[in-house]
DNA sequence: CCCCGGTTGAGGTACGGACATCAGAAAACT
DNA sequence: AGTTTTCTGATGTCCGTACCTCAACCGGGG
């Protein structure tokens, strides 16, 4: 009745536990029929290790590195407060975590911080960087020394990454676009601003929020794409100039980080009543301009899911173990200020 | 450096191993002054009881009931079919589930199921019953017995529940009156269509949407609230009439099941263009609604995070082990075509 | 001084599995 | 046939904890 046990498959195979071991643990020295007719019971009786009880006895410990970006985003700042949150939950569970911040804009030193992981010393990484093809390639490495990958956030697809988690950029932007269009039901034109044009999120979102816009939403105008290399005042010029040369903006679409910068211009502007502003991610400064009723609605996906998804992915990922793709899905959450979390 | 176990613990507070067996387990013959000492070292060092190999040595058994309602809900359905995967997924882990039907709309034969569990049998319950005083008292009960208790979907204060896994009614009304005044830009009449009002939930909700229509919308009138009373026929000729009386409708809020019914009717009202509908909870109907244009937004939560939540809740509480309230709150989902997971 | 009950220690077995070692048995070679 | 080689079994220890038994110690009352 209970679920069977190293012994019960032993006996069931009619074989010792000695050699039940060796087939499981895909240790030298047992003839191959004896290896099929141990697997074919485990199959028949439905054996299934006890992941908990073999670690206790094995002594294991997942060593696994989470590379994020370094800076002073409020989104990574949140993620690594999750992170932390999480390793000390139950779910950390024998796991010793190294987190690894790595300069946003310099391909270059990613690559030499990602070169400078070995496989002796990790169990597996969860990547949260650019895709460019150095970091591509030193991805492929890792891979190959037998580390698990999961790409969080952002994808790296082409890299060898067992896993993704996170949103699809495109349905990211198609569902931006979608509230969009509704809410600025009249028509007009649609500002989209972002840090850089050049990161894969950025172009799939305004893909994916092009494609509503012209499919769904014909009297809509979206203008061309503004980018603020990542500097607040820069940000605040270009909006606000926009802003003033454009009579018949009706909405603006944020697809990266410098929100506080864009509610700036905007709130100088005088222009903020009436205009639907749709951004990404809940930080503090999004949190607030959604119960100020300065933003309508938030494009998010949870962090604390993230990290703890990340975590599970890396585990079984080690352990060879299936992955629970319900429960590791990534929604596109949208936020508005009543059901704020 | 390593966790530390009961050994360093019995060495550090210069005690015997059996003694702090003693003292962790709550067995009697232990001095006031060791266990006080025993417990002061617990904390000085930081040990923590690793709750997988205790249960290996105790051979534990979780035995958890989920109590649900019978009947053709497609929204239940997905629950259970949820609970069925997740019982065969690591989060089940030594637990022994039962799923208990009880008839949906028969307080009495709730009771009765109710009073038919034993303590001795069942660590602990979720519940997703409609709240009653006799349901009240009976699980009042069952926690006076000692179970673990959680209310599921539908919340049941003063019960004595430990804990509640589902989104908040009032929020989740407010949000679907969000959704709609702001779809529904030029203002018109909102039918708002449930299977009970008796049920908490249903006035929960109906209270959040008045809430911010009076207050954000008030072009909108929100007609009084139309009961199908669980009748598929009752729904689709009321709603037809309605629809049919009202040239000035612009929208609908379905609060509860039902929504083939609902959509029956303004299909064959030829209505359906230019309405906005708003339901609750992902099914097969509101899915494939979505996709064709007839839904505008689901209000949705996620039934396979619920019944995970509900199994560590209740794992946690059986444990006498803290919750990690973060990865327990329930999020209100807003669900639109472009964002369908 | 002995007995008694409360308290503590020492030690063993078990849980489900990993890992190591050694002794045989069986098969594959000379 | 004898000798290797390949395979299999038997057995023990360990992981961190629970739970049990038995012995020993202590202080106080008689």
């Amino acid at each position: 009745m209970n679920k069977p046990t190293v012994h019960d498959l032993a006996k069931e195979a009619g074989v010792s536990l000695a050699t039940v071991d060796r087939v499981l643990n895909a240790r030298p020295g047992v003839h191959v029929k004896t290896i099929a007719k141990v697997k074919a019971t485990v199959e028949r009786i439905g054996y299934v290790r006890d992941t908990y009880a073999a670690n206790l006895a094995r002594r294991r410990q997942y060593r696994f590195a989470f590379v994020l970006p370094e800076g002073p985003s409020q989104f990574t700042g949140t993620l690594k407060a999750e992170l932390k949150e999480a390793y000390s939950s139950p779910i950390a569970e024998r796991m010793v975590l190294k987190i690894i911040g790595v300069p946003q804009h310099d391909p270059h030193g990613i690559v030499r911080s990602l070169q400078s992981l070995k496989a002796r010393q990790l169990d597996g990484v969860a990547l949260m960087v650019p895709e460019t093809p150095q970091v591509r390639d030193a991805v492929v490495r890792l891979k190959a020394e037998g580390m698990a990958i999961v790409a969080i956030v952002s994808d790296l697809p082409n890299s060898g990454r067992q896993h993704f988690i996170g949103i699809s950029g495109l349905a990211a932007g198609r569902t931006a676009a979608q509230l969009m269009g509704r809410f600025a039901g009249a028509g007009g034109e649609i500002l989209v601003v972002t840090n850089s044009m050049r990161s894969r999120d950025s172009l799939e979102r305004r893909l994916g929020f092009d494609e509503v816009m012209s499919g769904d939403f014909p009297r809509m105008t979206v203008l061309p794409s503004i980018e603020s290399y990542d500097d607040p005042d820069r940000m605040e010029r270009v909006v606000g100039e926009v802003v003033a040369a454009r009579p018949r903006l009706v909405g603006i679409y944020s697809m990266g980080s410098g929100n506080t910068a864009m509610l700036n211009a905007l709130r100088r502007s005088g222009r903020l009543n009436g205009m639907v502003v749709i951004a990404h991610e809940l930080t503090p400064t999004t949190r607030a301009a959604l119960r100020g009723n300065e933003i309508s609605a938030v494009i998010a996906q949870n962090p604390g899911h993230l990290v703890r998804s990340a975590l599970r992915v890396l585990r079984n990922l080690s352990d060879d173990l299936p992955i629970f793709e319900a429960q590791e899905r990534a929604r596109i959450e949208i936020i508005m200020k009543d059901n704020l979390p």
